[in-house]
DNA sequence: GGAATTAAAGACCATTTGGTCTATATATCA
DNA sequence: TGATATATAGACCAAATGGTCTTTAATTCC
């Protein structure tokens, strides 16, 4: 997965994938498939890892709005210095290859409608109990959040200043947040 | 350009561009140098068509509010549909080659800070009109619109559905103007 | 210990990659 | 028309690609 992350489908050749499974082409190959199967596999367990620390960070017993701060938090972690750089195999797949790989669109689409469900729940948790500012309607505004911080991590790329990235989130948040 | 952008740096083959520029191999070398001085040919191109979109849709003798409406919904025009599908050179690239091609890096980093400097503008204007939301900054402001115009494209790639786009981007102005 | 299974190493393969170079055709200009 | 420059097509190249297969080593099981 690892490999995938750091230099996306294309850029990862065959002996980078050797080299960091620590197996031999055979085996590699019996016990993968194929490259494409295993970055799929990758790419799995990379949405898997994703989606069970959003149910920590959003856990329903938690309180919502700080556990929408937990989630931000992460990503602006995620989004700064040497993590910021190393980008987000789940974005570097949707521009690389999503709309040519049938799997992959699957793969992503249903990654982006869970994080937005998950997201648009703990608004409405925080808006029932009183927290949301006024107007604000919580699947709209999870789909707001979801953009913003797949678009952070792009931006993440080329400028993955932590203080700017928390700001922007802390900006953010307060005209949802009252 | 096309090509590049269509497909990706690496998944685009010397083949694929001949077809694109109807050259043949030896005069495209002497054109361009090489593939990665095309690229970033058309990487520049791609950049400025942006630029100066944007100073037309936020042109300082227009109304400010009405600019970043038709700066989003350019936005929205292009993450719908087949424009979705086929994303957007700069975020494909960022995630592709950012952090190992340091001419790309400057490119981008610049070209981000360029928008959000065009977009902060256009907000203070606002501001000065009073026409935005209370506690409402508008550099910080802007920043946000970026990673959220940014996001949007990454999120279009797979669900390219016109009318949620519109109706977040509709959301999300409605939380900065008054 | 010895047979059988498993995994490792890497030779090997066809194809494709980015890039060069030569031979041919086309256009330019005196 | 005839010489010269220009661009074409495509042969050609070494290197790298994803993928297979055989040979050798290690492990397992009786």
């Amino acid at each position: 997965m690892n490999v995938f992350w750091s230099r996306g489908y294309h850029a990862t050749a065959l002996p980078d994938l050797l080299r960091a499974t620590k197996l031999s082409r055979g085996s590699l190959y019996a016990a993968f498939g194929d490259k494409h199967s295993l970055f799929l596999r990758s790419l799995d367990r990379y949405i898997a890892n994703a989606l069970t620390r959003m149910d920590i960070e959003l856990d329903p017993r938690r309180e919502p709005v700080d556990g929408l701060r937990a989630y931000l938090a992460g990503y602006v972690d995620r989004t700064s210095g040497a993590n910021g750089r190393r980008g987000c195999l789940l974005v570097a797949t949707a521009m690389e290859l999503a709309g040519q790989d049938a799997e992959v669109d699957r793969c992503i689409g249903s990654f982006f409608k869970a994080m937005e469900a998950r997201v648009a729940h703990a608004l409405s948790r925080a808006k029932a109990a009183g927290k949301l500012a006024d107007g604000v309607e919580p699947s709209s505004a999870a789909r707001i959040l979801v953009c913003f911080v797949e678009g952070l991590r792009v931006v993440g790329k080329t400028a993955p200043t932590r203080i700017t990235s928390q700001a922007t989130v802390d900006a953010l948040l307060d005209r949802f947040i009252r």
